[in-house]
DNA sequence: CACTCGTGGTA
DNA sequence: TTACCAAGAGT
């Protein structure tokens, strides 16, 4: 039995207003899904379909991708962002291959070894993949909560404990991975951050929030990352020039694409100390090997 | 814990 | 146009 009143609609709801993603079909195998998870860090749904299609098109499974020299994986990247990711999920690959024989583990545990997984993906693969009783708590099972039981427009910066009893509470006893993502396609469709779609709420009836009359929000203000001029980009210029490169390139040919060379030295050893590019011995550079 | 780490779409 | 935001993790 659940004390969780929310389930039963949310879940009926999920039923007839998902989305078809790639990840959700029954084909998807746990390698799918982490690939997605992965992908899907801090990253929107639509620009990752196409580089989830072509990654898992050319590596179907971890042995695949533990092959290939790590700059194949940057490369297939793209522009999805915080490429570090791409790094992760070849050393997951390797990992998977040598300590779990080449099978993605199912134990939340062991999962948090892995690198670039940590709470959340962890969570999210044991569950989804796994069919294991998680909470999974993303930033949009995060909102849906903080406005359906704790009354508030928005969580905290950072998850806190009260969050994660809230959610633990809540998990049903059957069939958790269909309330976990089902909690999560409600805040990505309709508790969205911007402009919710109340109307069009299954638990609009109960939510604290509204009953409340959607009182904004009062906490600190959440600090604006802004891009321009940062380490970042310097470092996305960077990598852009040899992912588009066929081999190695000279330092000219970073040099060109940042003018202020203290900032551009320094986001290019930080890169070659993540591992995503290597110096060469002649002085150019590469992807990793 | 506050900060870093990419990129592009949207209001 | 600026600012916010998007299935977080590591330090």
């Amino acid at each position: 039995m659940t004390t969780n009143p929310y389930a039963a609609p949310i879940v009926d709801w999920y039923a007839t207003h998902q989305r078809d993603l790639p990840w959700r079909r029954p084909d998807a195998g746990p390698w799918a899904v982490l690939v997605s998870e992965i992908m899907l860090q801090q990253t929107p749904v639509a620009r990752v379909l196409p580089v989830y299609h072509e990654w898992l098109a050319r590596w179907p499974s971890p042995a695949d991708l533990a092959k290939e020299p790590a700059g194949e994986a940057v490369r297939m990247w793209g522009r999805l962002g915080y490429p570090r990711r791409a790094l992760n999920l070849h050393r997951i690959a390797q990992a998977v291959v040598e300590r779990h024989g080449g099978r993605v583990p199912d134990d939340h545990g062991r999962l948090l070894e892995l690198p670039g997984v940590g709470s959340y993906t962890a969570a999210a693969v044991a569950s989804f993949a796994f069919g294991g009783r998680h909470s999974v708590l993303d930033t949009n099972v995060r909102r849906v909560l903080a406005r359906l039981v704790s009354g508030e427009e928005f969580p905290p910066k950072a998850t806190t404990s009260a969050e994660r009893r809230l959610a633990d509470s809540l998990l049903p006893d059957e069939d958790a991975p269909t309330w976990g993502v089902a909690v999560m396609e409600l805040g990505a469709l309709v508790c969205t951050a911007r402009s919710p779609r109340c109307a069009d709420c299954p638990v609009a009836e109960r939510c604290a929030w509204r009953l409340a009359g959607k009182p904004g929000y009062d906490g600190p203000p959440r600090r604006g990352q802004r891009y321009a001029g940062t380490d970042r980009q310097c470092r996305g210029r960077l990598l852009a020039v040899l992912r588009n490169a066929d081999g190695p390139v000279p330092k000219a040919a970073l040099d060109a694409v940042w003018d202020e060379p203290v900032q551009r030295e320094r986001a290019l050893d930080a890169l070659i100390a993540d591992g995503l590019v290597d110096p060469l011995d002649d002085g150019g550079y590469a992807l990793p090997g």
